[in-house]
DNA sequence: CTTGAAAATTTACGCGCGTAAACAAAAAAA
DNA sequence: TTTTTTTGTTTACGCGCGTAAATTTTCAAG
């Protein structure tokens, strides 16, 4: 730097304000300044950036498992706009492992960031190590709450998922089950599973809970092996399934199609098949699948938002606050 | 540091020659330092080591594309040992753009890594942007070829997919059109067609190969739009279809169902369809998929190991070489 | 033209560690 | 025991930058 400062004939210090702030230099000398940046492709050190400045640019994003298709898309989204907002953003799957999880966190405490957007696994996670991360950490949970833990929370929310799609079920044909894993991973699927049995209250329908068996991340497999198991019992309680999520709904479908059970809301189909999330291979499905999308991008764009925020208040908020966006449904073949 | 080695009794240059290699100091010392490390909880500051070290301890893992579980798990991996061989992974995605791949080799070069694994996104990108990398940074190219780029390559060998998925399906009924995109994203895909023809002509058969129009990473929504174009052009040339990638393939069954054509090697199916990569989601296609699976193992664990050779090797290897693994036929429902 | 604020410059220090050199101590070999 | 080798210690420097204080220059307003 004190080269490349010579050579534009402007002070290092000066320089180095520059790189922190272009804008926060006189006119003349940022034009200055770099007309030389493009005569030698000088670029700071980013460590010894990092080592002097009390709080970096750097920015962790963890996902509970970066395979599943949503959890890839929505980290790409915080990731762009995180580079927009100037930041460098780090991102991480736990690969569903609670062990992973820790070793994130354990990982991104010495990257020192100003600030930490994390997706947490839910259930599975060791909430006392996030607890005690989110206190040396500015942190922002997103897609799956932990009550209480960080300094906000912003995701979908859930009653509106479920509303929406049961209203729609029922409207148009027999009141649904519920198919959903017998210990959800994720804490959204609880929120659904209340949800559903306060809107079947409030529709006054019976609310017929289907639970599988099964651990970890796997949901198509999951799902697929407890509709099977369902179906050579003698079937679902009802002509009309909604899932817990997407994934699970590509393993019923896989089972329905094998079984040879027509899935779709015709004639001639024996089951409706309704679900969560608008996974992005929900519409490849056969038949394609029905189901209340997420609002990615609000999610995305208030998430990093929040963070920013948060970073400017100097890492706390007087108090925590909880975004949820509402679904979209989204009307497809399978009901 | 300097605390924490009073604390242990032992001299600062001794701590640091420990955190570098716990090996290197005596047994004595260094359970005297390890005594220390389980009371204070002191961790080396990484951008500290990082800018003084000639050579760090990160290594960089660039995919084309994030949200296809393929190249997620296959990451997964390369993470995994790149952290059990003592390194630091930063784990990157082009999301399917060039510019993307350009900036984050950028990102990269400021991380002075030890050497980087490239899954570059093929076609599209820049080469020329990616060599001058290569020049710079250690770098094994994985899973897509760049002819003389990089120290090495590891992935597939794109000939034993192709002729697996051919002589079995010869073997059991007509032999198969292919069905791929006309300007392929990935290398692969033109390796793959290569060999459909040259097997083709061995087995004396009709190369028949279907290109559909598209552009980008959507491959199912390319595939599913390709398909139902042929289907409504009075169909394909063979009762037998072999995708260039699952990806495709999974478009093409949404397509079939969607026009009621039935897919199978069964009595009353109208289409036979096999595939190649055994994507993650290929068991769960309606039907499933039969399909020429990656040697995922094999591929990650080859690819750390060159780099590894490489890194230690200073970063050059006299030649260039390219390793490359055969594929396993996974025989499911569709073919 | 004067005045005062804004911006640059000069100078200087320190971040937390790697690393080299010269030396002392401990362990292994003779 | 003495010699050799290995391992630690002491001392010292520098990596590339952020940042603070004191000073000077620049620019806009009066």
């Amino acid at each position: 730097m004190e080269e490349f400062a010579a050579a534009s004939g402007i002070s290092r210090p000066t320089v180095s304000k520059y790189f922190n702030n272009p804008g926060s230099v006189r006119p003349s000398t940022r034009e200055k300044i770099e007309e030389a940046l493009e005569r030698y492709d000088y670029r700071p050190n980013i460590f010894a950036i990092n080592q002097n400045r009390k709080l970096t640019k750097n920015v962790g994003i963890v996902v509970p498992y970066m395979a599943d298709p949503f959890f890839a898309e929505i980290a790409r989204q915080i990731e762009r706009r995180c580079i927009e907002a100037g930041f460098r953003p780090s991102l991480f799957s736990a690969h569903g492992q609670a062990a992973v999880e820790v070793e994130i966190l354990d990982t991104l405490r010495s990257l020192k960031p100003a600030g930490v957007l994390l997706a947490p696994l839910g259930r599975a996670s060791d909430r006392q190590a996030i607890e005690k991360f989110c206190t040396d950490v500015p942190t922002v949970l997103f897609d799956s709450n932990l009550e209480g833990v960080g300094e906000a929370f912003v995701g979908s929310d859930n009653f509106s998922f479920v509303s929406q799609t049961m209203e729609y079920l029922c409207r148009n044909g027999e009141a649904p089950c519920l198919f959903e894993m017998a210990t959800p991973a994720n804490p959204n699927a609880n929120k659904r599973r209340a949800a559903f049995i306060a809107v079947a209250e409030k529709l006054g329908i019976e609310p017929h809970v289907v639970k599988i068996p099964g651990e970890g991340w796997a949901f198509e497999e999951i799902g697929r092996n407890g509709a099977l198991d369902v179906l050579g019992r003698g079937g679902f309680p009802t002509n009309t399934v909604l899932c817990s999520n997407d994934r699970l709904a590509i393993g019923l479908l896989s089972a329905c199609y094998e079984r040879g059970l027509r899935v779709g809301r015709g004639d001639g189909c024996a089951l409706r098949v309704a679900s969560h999330d608008d996974h992005p291979f929900s519409r490849f499905t056969c038949p394609s699948l029905t189901t209340a999308a997420h609002d990615y991008d609000s999610v995305s764009t208030r998430s990093v938002e929040t963070l920013m925020n948060l970073v400017e208040a100097g890492g706390r908020f007087a108090d925590r606050t909880e975004t949820l966006y509402p679904a979209r449904l989204v009307l497809r073949e399978s009901a």
